[in-house]
DNA sequence: TAGATTGTTAATCGATTAACAATC
DNA sequence: TAGATTGTTAATCGATTAACAATC
């Protein structure tokens, strides 16, 4: 199969998130201009989205949430689990640590990686926290694909590269500095300062479109 | 002037911080391919990108970085301050509010919302911390526009429909809850498990791409 | 049936890239 | 000049939306 584009991609992770919740409150069937509603989109592409990954509704009363979530699962998620480290773990690390915990079981936290002498050692939230000397010895042995870093910004660039010679294989990155790595290695930039930022200036615009009407 | 393209509006913020990390490291002029290089995009994406904020160059020497910053800060900078709430003082809340300080002069987070009496009251990071019961008056008598919502999921759509009638603009929506909100109102969702879920995703379909090579 | 809904093709829109003339 | 670089138009690519036949 090919690879799906990956607006579908991040919107089936937020579809099976919201099939969830209908499933807890006890739906098991739901049209695709609800899905649609859920998510300030059309339900033409919700439909297309669906469609995408050959999935057919059994006609016109909507979509079996739990045959959905279940096709979405065998596109989405790895067939093994995939190891992650948290690199960095001041407050945001904590966060996003304790945010991913036993959310998605294919996705497990298997280490935590710090500078702070305190905290190395520490056996936070389940997971073991190392110092990051050790990089290279605990992404081989814990067998880890991907790093969330989440180091200050002057480390950030350095640490990228101890990640990859350590053999991750993609890194989502935390830090407001744009990381340069080999093309092989996937870069997913998580950037709060531009989100931010962008919504600054929609609200902005759009404050001063209304003004002129 | 027209709204820019919404990726263009990222890329500026993005340009901007390494264009400040290059003033520091002393140049002074930076050329096309440079600036895409350190951002992996293409030479012509950046030169099409200045072309739509209507700056030039002068002649093959490069950009100015200073001259360049300017131009990016007069689109992107409210032209008054912008203030900001943190509604929700928890791991996350705290490492965005700490990550913003003193960043941005222009985006002042001027109060932050829990509903923890231990945290109320507190004067956290230089900035005073509010029970969500005085969300209204707060948010009116310090005139803040946007809101950075980073409560637990079960109460972000309760909140943010309280964010909405106290006078907001728009939300910066850290939780992994799809809002609904009012078409007037910016919403921008930042979500992290979508990021780490489509990281995971395209890092296992490279795999498997590899493989069959 | 009439009405609601799905699945899919074709058209549109928006963003990226290729090509290249102009500049220094 | 030759070479490097910019600014811009045209072509391409990818994603969204419109239109509509098929289904129940």
């Amino acid at each position: 199969m090919k690879s799906l584009p990956e607006k579908t991609i991040e919107r089936l992770s937020e579809y099976r998130r919201t099939l969830h919740r209908c499933l807890d409150e006890g739906k098991t069937h739901i049209f695709s201009h609800e899905l649609a509603g859920m998510h300030n989109i059309t339900a033409v592409q919700v439909r297309r989205d669906i469609m995408f990954i050959g999935y057919a509704s059994q006609g016109r009363r909507g979509y079996d949430i739990r045959e959905l979530i279940g096709v979405i699962a065998g596109i989405m998620d790895p067939s093994d689990v995939l190891n992650l480290a948290v690199v960095g773990y001041g407050n945001l690390g904590k966060a996003i640590s304790s945010y991913l915990m036993n959310k998605r079981p294919k996705l497990k936290i298997v280490a935590v990686f710090d500078i702070d002498p305190k905290k190395i050692g520490a056996t936070a939230s389940a997971v073991d926290c190392f110092s990051v000397d050790r990089l290279r010895e605990i992404i081989t042995s814990r067998n880890i694909n991907l790093a969330l870093l989440t180091v200050p910004a002057d480390a950030a660039q350095q640490m990228a590269k101890a990640l990859v010679s350590s053999g991750i294989k993609g890194i989502l990155n935390f830090t407001t500095v744009n990381l340069s790595v080999p093309d092989e290695i996937y870069l997913e930039e998580y950037d709060m300062i531009t989100s931010l930022e962008k919504v600054a200036y929609f609200v902005k615009t759009a404050q001063r479109l209304s003004q002129l009407s």
